[in-house]
DNA sequence: CAAATAGTGTCTCTTAGACAATATCTC
DNA sequence: GAGATATTGTCTAAGAGACACTATTTG
C-alpha cells in the first residue's frame, strides 16, 4: 500500500525533493577506550595529540566518522591509524557525548567504544596520523569517601605523565550526577575523563557476570592469572580459595599446565548465553 | 604554555582558519523509549508517523537535534512535541544507532534514550507535530527457545495494531549477535525494534539491582504493586512471600495504608549509591 | 629445607526458593 | 462464613566469606 503525505507526495517524490542541507549539522566522531592487563595492572591506551585543539595533550584515540562509514568501522579505523592496533578481542559501544560546546571547532557528537584485549595481541603499539605518540597508562580508581548517597573517588592515569581527577558521584532522586575535578598538572583532552570513568564502572560491574574479564586474558590461563586480572580491574584483593571456587564453574580445564614453582592448570572460558548482558 | 601545530599556528589561529564544511556530514537525531506500567503490563509509547519515510508506521517519538541543542534537551523536546509528555521520572541514554543506510533521506545517526515513568504522570498523551497519533503499546518479550549459545524470543507490541518480531540472540566468541525477523503484518519504523529489544533487556537486568523498577511506580506503593510491576517487566511470576522479603530491605514503610480487601502498607523506595549502576 | 606458588578442606552465616499458615478485610 | 488479599513463618539447600591446611616445585 502506497501512502501519500500531506503534500500528496509518494515516498519516492518526497525523497527526490528532500533537501539535506537546510540545517547546520554537527560533526560526528568516535573515540576508543582500549584496555588491557599489563604487569598485573589495568592499562588504557592513549595518544598524544599532534594538532589543535588539545595539542600535545593525552587523549583517547579517535576521530571523524566518514559520511559513508559505519560507526564501528570508523572507530576501528581510527584506532588503527593512530595506534597501529588492528585487532582486539572485544568491543562494544559505551556512550555518546554530545554537549553543544564540547569541542571548540564546532558542534561535535562523539560515540565512544569500549574495547578489551589481552596484551599478547597488542605488541606493536605506536603513534601515527594525528597521534604524535601512543602509550599505555595504568588506570586506577580508588574510592576515598563513600556514604549511601555519594561517592568520591580518585581516578589516576599513570604513564608518561600522571593525570589525576577527583570524581564525585551523587544520588539525586533517581539519577547519579557525576562531576570531575582535575587534581594534577596534566589533563586529558576534552571530556574524555567522563568516558574513562564510565568505562571503569562498567568494566567493574560486569567483569565476572558478563565475562568481560576474560577478554583481557589470553585463550588459556591459570586461575591465578584470572584472579590477578580481576584484582586489577576491580581494585580489590580477594581470597584466593574462594575466588577459585567461584570462577572454575564457568571454565573448562584444558588438561595442560603452565610451568612455574608449581605447575598450574590452564583453563579456558566458556561463554554462555546466560552470562552475557543485555546490550 | 602555548603550543604551535605543524603549520606554526596557535590554537586561536587554528580555530579561526578551521573549515567546518569540508566534508559531508550526517544528520543527528534522537529517539525516546518511554515505558510505563498500565493495567499491570509494561507499555511503550509510540507515535504514528505523519510524513515520509515510514509514513503511517508506528515509531519511537524522536527527531532532529538542533545545532545548538544538547542531545538530552532534544529528546525531551521531541517527546513533548510529538506526544505531549513533558515530565518523566527517569531517563538515560540507551544506544546510538548509526549504520550508513538506516535512513533513506541521508546518513542519520540516532541516539536513543530510555525513559521510565509512573502512569499518573502521563495522563494527557496525544499526538502532535510529526506524529499523527501517540499511543501506548503493551510490550512482551517471551523466550521461545534457549540453549547455552542462543536464545530465540518473540517480541510483541500490542496496541492499535499488533507488531511482532522474532529475535535471535547468539553467542559468537565474545559477542552477542542479534537479529530480528518480522512476524506480523504491521512493523515498526526504521530499526526501532533493535532499540525496543535492547531497552527491555536492560530494564530486566537492572530492574531491581539499580532500582529502575521504582521509576515505574508512584512515590508510595504497596508491596503487591512492586511485585506486579516486576512481573510485568521481567515476564516472570514470582513467589509473593519470597519477593517481599527480598525487596523490603530496600524500602521504608510510610506508616500509611492503601485500603482494599485488606489494607496494605505503603512503602517508599530509598535510592542508595550502592544500588545505582555505573552508567 | 625454606620459600613460593597451586590447590583442598571446612566451618559459619546469609540468602534463595519452596511452601504452609495466619490475619484482616469485603461481600 | 466464603473468598480475596496481605503478611508471617519455616524448612532446605546452595552460596559467600573467613581461614587453616596440604601439595609440588625451585633455589
Amino acid at each position: 500500500m502506497e501512502f501519500l503525505n500531506e503534500k500528496g507526495q509518494t515516498e519516492q517524490q518526497f525523497l527526490a525533493e528532500y533537501d539535506d542541507s537546510m540545517y547546520r549539522k554537527a560533526n560526528n566522531t568516535v573515540d576508543m577506550l582500549l584496555f588491557t592487563i599489563k604487569d598485573g595492572t589495568l592499562q588504557l591506551l592513549l595518544i598524544k595529540r599532534r594538532n589543535h585543539p588539545w595539542i600535545n595533550r593525552w587523549a583517547l584515540p579517535g576521530g571523524f566518522v566518514n559520511y559513508d562509514e559505519d560507526l564501528d568501522t570508523a572507530v576501528l579505523r581510527e584506532l588503527r591509524e593512530e595506534t597501529n592496533v588492528s585487532d582486539t578481542a572485544y568491543f562494544r559501544q559505551l556512550y555518546t557525548l554530545g554537549k553543544v560546546d564540547r569541542d571548540p571547532r564546532s558542534r561535535t557528537i562523539s560515540t565512544a567504544y569500549l574495547s578489551l584485549s589481552p596484551q599478547e595481541n597488542l605488541k606493536d603499539v605506536r603513534g601515527g596520523d594525528d597521534a604524535r605518540q601512543a602509550a599505555w597508562f595504568q588506570v586506577e580508581k580508588k574510592t576515598v569517601e563513600q556514604d549511601e548517597s555519594q561517592r568520591i573517588s580518585k581516578l589516576t592515569l599513570k604513564g608518561e605523565c600522571e593525570i589525576c581527577y577527583e570524581i564525585t558521584e551523587k544520588v539525586k532522586a533517581n539519577y547519579i550526577c557525576r562531576s570531575s575535578r582535575l587534581l594534577s598538572e596534566d589533563e586529558l583532552a576534552a571530556d574524555h575523563i567522563k568516558l574513562v570513568n564510565m568505562a571503569i564502572d562498567q568494566l567493574r560491574s560486569n567483569a565476572i557476570s558478563s565475562g568481560l574479564l576474560f577478554n583481557l586474558l589470553p585463550e588459556t590461563f591459570t586461575l591465578k592469572e584470572v584472579q590477578t586480572a580481576y584484582e586489577a580491574v576491580s581494585g580489590l584483593k580477594v581470597d584466593t580459595p574462594n575466588f577459585r571456587r567461584g570462577i572454575v564453574s564457568r571454565l573448562t580445564a584444558t588438561g595442560q599446565y603452565r610451568q612455574g614453582r608449581k605447575a598450574a592448570m590452564l583453563y579456558r572460558f566458556n561463554p554462555l548465553y546466560e552470562n552475557m548482558e543485555g546490550n
